[in-house]
DNA sequence: AATGAATGAGTTTTCATTCAT
DNA sequence: TATGAATGAAAACTCATTCAT
């Protein structure tokens, strides 16, 4: 189910559904390139002809994964800006989202972190991404704005580094090179706020290089 | 020239360099998978014929670029590591091998950073790459044994921020997401370290989550 | 048609009843190994994928020739051995169907003989074969059982003998050695009958070599 | 060496034989179309390169391994019709020479009888064989004229018959359907003989079909 | 909606052969 | 003689996609 990611998942068990989640298992399971048509529609149990009634090839298979799942995550941030809590804690909660959907749904972020995250499939960042890191942007921004964050530091670059440290760590996990139990998870999420937002304290302004 | 990330050009340019160079150049403009064999071979001036007499596959020339890169960017991060500074420094040093590998030879970061996904699948993250974490993992450990960084945290899941946060920001210049003028790659440097660093500083120490 | 060997022609022309028909004319034509996926398609009038939906690759084609060629030979051996004729005349009726393909179906006859040692290399010479060589046994074995052959050689050995003779005789038509007109049939059925069972005879026993 | 079929050889070793002598055993081994250029040169021990020095090509090289045994065995033949023997000891000979060069090179064998026999390499019956099958002709047809051998049979259908029988015994053991010990060695030589003879004694003539 | 037979473009790889040294 | 780097023709096979049913 595409929806665990945030756990927004409709019950509805349709054709597509079930194509799209035979799509992710099996993206999952050989990587894209290496997964045939076929395979997907033998694991969704209908013919391979039947996935062209729901899908314009292949590639739309991905990006839609890519997309519908995005879509959630970008919902998830907006709610989360739209709290009263300090930015630390918007970004902490930016944080448990991603890192948490790798116990929800392994298998998603499996294909979202080997196939679509620095895909050329998806030639540019699909525009949904890019609003998520829109989004991380602005509740860094607000945190400077608020006082809260040191301001001497682009918040769009400091967006790069938040993300791309949580998606290193979904990595380290996804090829096995990171223990992934309850524990380690939660450690990962407190490190990574004690350590970005800890960086971006105001008492830290201005330390030189 | 591969060697050109960590400036240890020989100078020598075999038929073997020729090819890997070309296919540098050729994944870098069409992507792993849309390039032939026959685009490489073209693009080094020999027959494609020669490309299986110095290597085994197609995969095997993207290893390989993968390979021996890696091993300079190890060799870097080992030379850092004898230096007498402090962990901050050591840090900013690695920082400054990656981020300015972008100016230095933009193909090969191309080819890096857009087809990680296939050289982790493929071959399971080089060993090379671990122990280039590893050293960052040490050099972070070392700082914490020296009191310069805060000891709450694992420095391994550190090595995995830092590295993240460096590699998002490569990612953003390779899909000309983020500015890459001299003066952002300046400040994309001082920012990792800044956050990064701040995050680990002593007095930082066990913030409530 | 595969089966005009024995006469079993049943009439349907699917799809893959005619790749196979092409791959027997195009194979006697140029040999296996000169003969393309693309003309066996050509012949057949199909596009060549659609040969891959039938049959694994070119040489489980050849291989399917060999099996469905021996089935038939095997089914009429076993006819035979089912008559109450004597030994001799049931020798007699294993070497008119074989000889006699000749006369049928030469395509079929010039693969068969001309790519022998191909489907013995892949496939240790296709089980319907061993098959046939037993009923050819049993043959002789019975004849011995019944007085008619001599007790003293090796029934095993002797199917040997009259196959290979068979076979050789085919071989000389195929390569254009031996003429091939009715009379020239006639006379090698008999010449073989006469030889091979007049070598059985009875009375021939125990001469000494 | 090749020369062990009919027990000719000269002793010397030069890169000729050398690389001759490596064909067999790499043909042997993995069959003509199987066996690289390369193999062979390794094989022998030389670069691929010199192997062009003495052949004109990899054909070259089967057809001279095929041409230069059907010289030795040519000859044995020819020396057999000079005795003062009978027609049916000249066959045993005959039978003898073929038969026993599985004991001495099995992998001559081997190449001659999965290669060659039935090559379509070889278009045309290289004109050594047919001079043996000349010989086998010209032996049978001394028998008739004799008072040996029944004259009502053709001696170029019954010289395939008798070369038939043999080349289908040395492909039993080759490929190891049939039992290829001492005894049974020397069992084959004496079936095919009383059979083959047997036919072919007077007494036999003129039996109707 | 559903099927799966049919299509055919597209590409890596192999390997015999050549040739400069 | 001897080497092995260099060449390039040649072909099997895959698989996404279409479409008649």
């Amino acid at each position: 189910m595409l929806s665990t990611l945030t756990d927004r998942s409709t019950g509805q068990e349709d054709k597509r559904r079930l194509i799209l989640d035979a799509a992710v298992r099996v993206f999952a399971r050989k990587g894209y390139h290496a997964s045939r048509v076929g395979d997907i529609a033998e694991e969704a149990g209908v013919a391979h002809g039947l996935l062209y009634h729901y899908f314009r090839s292949k590639d739309e298979l991905l990006e839609t994964i890519f997309r519908e799942t995005w879509r959630d995550v970008l919902d998830a941030v907006r709610a989360i800006e739209e709290t009263d809590e300090s930015a630390r804690e918007r970004l902490a909660g930016v944080a448990k989202i991603l890192l948490r959907a790798w116990r929800r749904d392994p298998d998603l972020v499996r294909v979202l972190v080997r196939e679509v995250t620095r895909s050329s499939h998806v030639q540019r960042r699909v525009e949904e991404i890019d609003q998520a890191f829109a989004g991380l942007e602005r509740i860094i921004a607000r945190g400077q704005e608020d006082g809260e964050f040191r301001p001497d530091v682009d918040p769009r670059m400091v967006s790069y580094v938040f993300y791309g440290a949580l998606e290193e760590i979904l990595t380290g996990w996804v090829l096995g090179q990171l223990e992934d139990g309850d524990e380690q998870i939660a450690a990962a999420e407190q490190t990574v706020i004690e350590v970005v937002c800890g960086g971006l304290a105001l008492d830290r302004e201005a330390a030189p290089l």
